[in-house]
RNA sequence: GGUGAUGUAGCUCAGCUGGUUAGAGCAAACGGCUCAUAUCCGUUAGGUCCGGGGUUCAAGUCCCUGCAUCACCA
């Protein structure tokens, strides 16, 4: 038996669980379920990031103190992540007295050891704020290229990065007014002593190739120092020994990792050093985003080390979710909430099909709506649940729920089953989760097959000795595919158990030796995915971009002004009612729309809003405004001869045509 | 801009260190069963393996290059 304590990235304390979030706590719930299936001492543990400037501004804007945002959020969290069956050991927070107590041993380590550097640098300051301004604060023009309304720390249009004080003009982002540059001495770790330390660390931590790749690159480059503290006000812990210091977020973020072991292991009267102390044989794993390399594959195991402390046996990460090929987007319905989710459909489904998806590298992974739903259908309900269910029910009603021995030398599905539970665990071990799905819904099939061959409803008639040998069998494989499947779907796995009057499927009910005593009907299982309640959770998420106060990128996104022009350059645009008189899809383009238009006399527009409009049909007869007098385009579909407005975000979301009242007539000037 | 990843059937993906005729599931068409949640089984059809070069007896697989998509940048 072996230990494992599992770990998810701590989701930070301000702002809802999305479904983005549960691709990594279903990676790492299945995977926690798994090892304990297969009997390990497990730990699974996770709490909320509650510190940083983000939080502090968010509780700012609400009215409420910092210790009350990050209460609710946690309450939210962990109520969302029930939900969901996250079966966590221990939901803990970073704003905890043994967070506190922990980062600082690990500060005073670094300190000790010599690894802690002080340096002194110009940062900006605004006066009337009465504080430093941490980069995306500040906006300003950027130095390079001239693009207006940039961050201070990367332009989003030549994407150079440049310190705030680099841009011209700059401005703090709260109050719109000039910073000033003031002096002020910061806290640094040097990365670099620790080089020697990581490149024996990071070849067993980092298994996976893109991870390790991302991670060589960067020591190639060289490890630049880390600044951890920031000055007051901040949410967060003060430096000891320091004053009106703080610690930077990152840093004590990863020791909520130990934290919540130790409140854990104080709770049930054990040791967190048992887990944590460097000579610990206990596996600790790290689950985390693909964005967060860094932190724990650098950062995280040199503070470790530096404490004497046990480094990740493996940081396993992700890629990040998409929902129909695109980024979650608030207007387009996508950014699903899980307690939306959870209103509307069952959690289980989600479960199936990200684990149908989860395999071991990084790239993204898409919820595809219509794969999921044929997905879902298919592989869980049709497949498997339902071949649970005709096993059981035909059991409990031919042979009053009783199964018998059967020869399990040479049967046509022992070797099968028996083989599908090594490889499963093999693939299971290497986070091959996707692979084990497919592995599950490939002996659904064989059993599927061997049930519909032996027809034992036929057999039953002539040899009903050899009918309940059969039903037994399929029984055995039936209840192998759902241990199998407990890890991912547990509730689904409940419900069979309760069938076979089991409390909880483990390795033991894997033998074929093994006989429940009596097998049941099963209630509902769990029941196919309706479409319709798919469209109603989209429905639910939709919102105006501009409706979420939790959200910061509101207003900060606004694409700048252009250049004032005159009055007489503005008349030249001949802007007139127009009234689609049809649309529909260019063959071979992505992006357009080809449209007629009524603007008194018919022309032909190409428009390229068609993600917006997926069903162009939805346009004919809409009042749009037309630039009627612009040169005619030749495109390589036609010629286009004016253009549509439209608005939309700055990165192109919720794109949508400026329509009007359809009582203005086709022709009529815009003015 | 730097770095990384991905591109295989309508969809989602397998194809290990190069080796018969490129596979599976879903979706589609057809046939069969009736124990089961209209489920299950069988058959058929579906591919310029992103494009262009190259190495090799042999390339989806290796090298170069181009294109497209996605991501990260402490």
């Amino acid at each position: 038996m072996s230990r494992v304590l599992i770990t998810s990235a701590l989701p930070y304390a301000n702002g809802p669980i999305h479904i983005g979030h549960l691709v990594e706590h279903v990676q790492t719930d299945v995977w926690a379920r798994f090892r304990r299936l297969m009997g390990d001492e497990v730990l699974h543990l996770c709490a909320d990031d509650t510190h940083g400037t983000g939080i502090e501004l968010n509780a700012r804007k609400e009215g409420i103190t910092p210790e009350e945002l990050v209460a609710r959020s946690q309450r939210e969290h962990e109520r969302d992540f029930a939900a969901f069956g996250i079966n966590f050991d221990s939901y803990y927070t970073t704003n905890s007295p043994e967070n506190q107590e922990l980062a600082n041993l690990i500060y005073h380590a670094l300190k000790d050891g010599g690894h802690i550097e002080r340096k002194s640098s110009m940062q900006m300051y605004s006066e009337s704020l009465g504080r430093f301004l941490p980069d995306r604060w500040v906006k300003g023009t950027c130095p390079k290229c001239g693009t207006p309304d940039q961050y201070g720390d990367q332009c989003g249009n030549c994407n150079t990065t440049y310190e705030p004080a680099d841009l011209i003009n700059p401005v703090d982002a709260i109050e719109g007014k000039t910073p000033v540059l003031r002096e002020t001495e910061q806290l640094y770790v040097r990365l670099a002593d620790f080089v020697g330390e990581l490149e024996r660390w990071v070849p067993e931590g980092v298994p996976q190739p893109a991870v390790r790749n991302f991670v060589d690159r960067w020591m190639e480059a060289g490890l630049a120092d880390w600044c951890i503290s920031r000055d007051a006000p901040y949410f967060g812990f003060e430096i000891p020994g320091e004053t009106g210091k703080y610690f930077y977020v990152w840093l004590d973020a990863p020791v909520g990792y130990i934290a919540t072991t130790k409140q854990l292991c104080d709770a049930r009267g054990m040791n967190w050093r048992d887990w944590w102390d460097a000579g610990s044989d206990a596996e600790i794993v790290h689950v985390i985003g693909k964005d967060i390399v860094y932190f724990h594959t650098l950062f995280w195991p040199a503070m470790l080390h530096a404490a004497g402390l046990k480094q990740p046996s493996r940081v396993q990460a992700h890629g990040f979710l998409t929902v129909a090929g695109e980024k979650m987007s608030k207007s387009r319905g996508t950014f699903i909430r899980a307690e939306v989710w959870a209103e509307h459909l069952d959690p289980s489904y989600l479960r199936f099909y990200y684990a149908t998806k989860l395999g071991n590298g990084i790239d993204d992974m898409d919820l595809n709506l219509e794969d999921f739903v044929n997905r879902v259908n298919s592989d869980l309900v049709n497949n498997a649940v339902n071949l649970a269910s005709r096993v059981t029910k035909f059991i409990a009603a031919r042979f009053d729920g009783q199964v018998c021995d059967f020869e399990t030398a040479n049967h046509p599905l022992c070797d099968d089953v028996a083989s599908a539970v090594d490889q499963y665990r093999a693939l299971m071990q290497d986070w091959d989760i996707r692979g084990a799905t497919r592995l599950i819904a490939e002996l659904g099939d064989k059993v599927n097959t061997y049930f519909q061959e032996a027809a034992p409803w036929a057999l039953i008639k002539t040899d009903p000795a050899a009918a309940q040998e059969c039903c037994s069998a399929a029984l055995h494989a039936a209840t192998v595919l759902m241990t199998l499947l407990s890890p991912i779907v547990p509730d689904v796995a409940a419900k069979y158990a309760d069938a076979i009057g089991v409390d909880v499927l483990g390795l033991e009910h894997t033998s074929p030796a093994w006989r429940p005593a009596l097998v049941a009907a099963p209630d509902s299982i769990i029941s196919r995915v309706q479409p319709a309640a798919v469209d109603a959770v989209i429905e639910a998420s939709k919102q105006a971009p501009t409706d979420d106060a939790v959200d910061d990128t509101s207003s900060a996104d606004l694409e700048a002004i252009k250049p004032e022009i005159s009055f007489d350059d503005f008349s030249k645009v001949d802007l007139r009612i127009g009234k689609v008189v049809s649309a529909s899809e260019v063959e071979g383009a992505r992006k357009l729309l080809q449209l007629t238009v009524d603007i008194g006399r018919e022309i032909n527009v190409f428009a390229g809003i068609r993600q917006a409009y997926p069903d162009p049909a939805v346009l004919v007869g809409a009042s749009v405004v037309v630039v009627a007098n612009l040169a005619p385009r030749k495109m390589r579909f036609g010629v286009s001869e004016g253009m549509l407005l439209a608005t939309s975000a700055a990165d192109d979301s919720g794109l949508q045509l400026v329509q009007v009242d359809p009582s203005a007539l086709a022709g009529w000037t815009v003015r």
